[in-house]
DNA sequence: AAGTGGTCTAGACCACTTC
DNA sequence: AAGTGGTCTAGACCACTTT
């Protein structure tokens, strides 16, 4: 299992960054001195060149050469994969209704226009933790809520409509006060504000296909995220 | 400007994908079939594949072929970009004290040892939104912290301390209660529920060298996290 | 055996930056 | 003019998958 001699390039000048022997800012060695260097030709130099860019580690300046990058602390990749709570999310109620007048605003739908509504619950050792609720524009013909229902991963719900690589989501992260149905799902009080993941679906042509809404109370606990340039085999422990 | 051959062909090939021309799970055309359709090199026609690659959209099964891959609609990208504000953030309070257990804890100081505690205020149009704490070790004969101060950006305070590119950051967004001088500062109830980001700064090898705690008033406006492709040039509008 | 991707070579010409 | 990265060619051999 010997390692591709562009992976150990890379590797090579990857921890040199890290440790600090290249501070950001600084330029890399040429791309052909790494080649004579290495007795390789330059286009494998290159390829290790572009493993460190894609990592967001170095940009290449043409006329110049490599450059470290400091990293960015802004950028965060969150998961958020309700699948892995499948079998402790309870199915409360499936309707067909006109939607609450936000729902018919986000998903631009015109008046009359019903949609199916699909209430869950999560539970965590028979504790309420997250009430969900999902909003999908009905249309007569299409397939059936029992098939859709058997999918847990929101988007999924789509793929028998559109070609689901073309979907896309914008979640938003807040907080509010439940509606009443929630309220008495979970067990909290009018006044009680809850952490509300909104998630929307659209397709590449802006086509708003689908809602989400959860609730989340403080028995769920943190949504986690993380950013800067994770170290290969990193676990990414927890905070706390 | 015109654009290069691989380019041309990434784009095309991306194109074809996300129309829905190649279903997900579907082998795309081999290189060696591509590389003549185009009357160019196998190595072109390589380098749009891994273009494409590198967007998550296909795969490469060597021996078999390049597969698209269905969408990732669990993993989020989150943009939190306190530079953005600095204009508007006030400074209320720098001390060096002992540091309360929760932050001693995450940080994993000894006892007896010191932090930096920054306390900030984030207002707009006159209101305050956000509070914000920020609690660095405490090190004698380290830089200043009035030099430190002078960055806007949280882990740009430890470039001095550190190569900066090996700092990575833990984010946890929770609901909790804010302590009493940030319930004044921001002229919220006791009991409020207010929207919490946790921050910890670590280094590669696992160094815990920052903390910070956001407060967030629900006038801050929710967090924002999109998922899946996105189409080139595509503006990612915001819901609602 | 035939086809696929994975790696690599030894050149070439171009655009850009610096001197 | 010299050095840098950006693109591209026309081969080669290897490992893997399928027939």
């Amino acid at each position: 299992m010997k390692q591709a001699l562009y992976q150990r390039i890379a590797a090579s000048l990857r921890q040199r960054i890290l440790s600090g022997g290249h501070p950001e800012g600084d330029f890399l060695p040429s791309e052909n001195e790494l080649a004579d260097a290495y007795r390789t030709s330059r286009v494998t130099v290159r390829r290790a060149f572009q493993v460190l860019e894609s990592e967001g580690l170095i940009r290449a300046r043409q006329g110049k050469g490599y450059q470290v990058l400091p990293p960015r602390h802004t950028v965060f990749t969150l998961t958020f994969d309700e699948s892995a709570d499948r079998d402790n999310y309870r199915f409360l109620e499936v309707n067909i209704v006109p939607p609450e007048l936000s729902v018919s605003r986000v998903l631009r739908l015109s008046d009359g226009h019903l949609v199916i509504d699909i209430r869950r619950l999560l539970e965590r050792d028979g504790v309420p933790v997250a009430y969900d609720e999902k909003f999908i524009p009905y249309e007569r013909g299409k397939p059936s809520i029992e098939l859709e229902l058997r999918y847990s991963e929101f988007p999924d719900l789509f793929a028998s409509r559109f070609a689901s690589v073309s979907l896309r989501t914008e979640m938003r992260i807040g907080i509010d006060v439940a509606p009443p149905h929630a309220r008495a799902a979970l067990g909290c009080e009018a006044e009680e504000r809850l952490m509300v993941v909104e998630r929307l679906i659209l397709t590449t042509e802006g086509e708003r296909v689908g809602f989400s809404r959860e609730f989340l109370t403080p028995a769920f606990g943190p949504l986690y995220a993380e950013s800067g340039h994770v170290q290969e085999g990193d676990p990414g422990g927890t905070i706390g």
